[in-house]
DNA sequence: ATCCTTATTGCAAGTTTTTGCAATAAGGAA
DNA sequence: TTCCTTATTGCAAAAACTTGCAATAAGGAT
């Protein structure tokens, strides 16, 4: 079974069809270590699926997040960017300069854990991405 | 002096000019009692400025939040709004059925009070996207 | 009031993302 | 294995958003 063979059980046992197109992708989710943008998805999937369409994969990275495989992050100007769901943290990102820097989901979960309490709501492991300015960009 | 007469008085105190469509635009988003899209904008604009086009509207929403007199936010299908900056609060949202609850900016101060200290980041007021399930969701 | 500088706009073309619908192919049943 | 149902894909067209560049017009200086 190769690596991204837990979330393809996954998959099927939730009652979801398994295709070659989200082998793929999940397989190159699972190896990426950042967030990967759809084109960038779409560009490494052909090289091992030719037929495979834009279209599909931007389907494609929408179910996953659905499904809670894959969570969806916002850099820098409100573009959407994917990773697999294997590591809680978030974002905080500078509006001038586009830095970043990353904040484990630690911080966050009294947080989480007071909202879910007094909404009901079952949260989803989502990636934040808070906006500010960097101690450079705050001296201009 | 109109009521966001305000902003544009920051605006051009801060360097920026003031043009007819930033005051239009401010004027819409100021009345607005809900986060706006960029169509909705536009649409609304339209009528007090011909003219006027979608390029320009793209354009002011993301200087506007640039400049910190307009917010961000991200609903159900992570399309971008906008909304004036001076109503502090976030969004939890349903990833299935796209219910939207308000999570107040209180609840969110300490933790970013702790960022700021760690990271020297001087946050921007930005309205943040919590997604999950609602209790009703939850059943299904 | 007129002139100058340059930020801001509009236009046209490009890129990215979404949608509807017919064709395909997973996965269960026979 | 073969057949059936229907979730998933690809295609083509539409909608949403971005970009480069020349024209316009704010706002300060004369």
């Amino acid at each position: 079974m190769s690596c991204e063979g837990n979330f393809t059980k996954e998959l099927s046992e939730r009652g979801y069809r398994i295709t070659p197109q989200r082998r793929v992708i999940l397989h190159i989710l699972f190896h990426a270590n950042a967030h990967l943008t759809p084109a960038e998805v779409y560009e490494e999937a052909r090289s091992s699926l030719p037929g495979l369409t834009e279209t599909t994969v931007y389907r494609t990275l929408e179910f996953l997040t659905q499904v809670g495989l894959a969570q969806e992050a916002f850099s820098k100007k409100s573009k959407a960017a994917y990773q697999i769901s294997d590591y809680a943290h978030h974002h905080l990102i500078c509006r001038q300069c586009g830095k970043e820097v990353e904040i484990p989901h630690i911080k966050m979960k009294p947080l989480c854990e007071d909202i879910e309490a007094e909404t009901g709501f079952q949260l989803m492991q989502n990636h934040l991405s808070f906006f500010g300015l960097c101690p450079t960009c705050q001296k201009n």
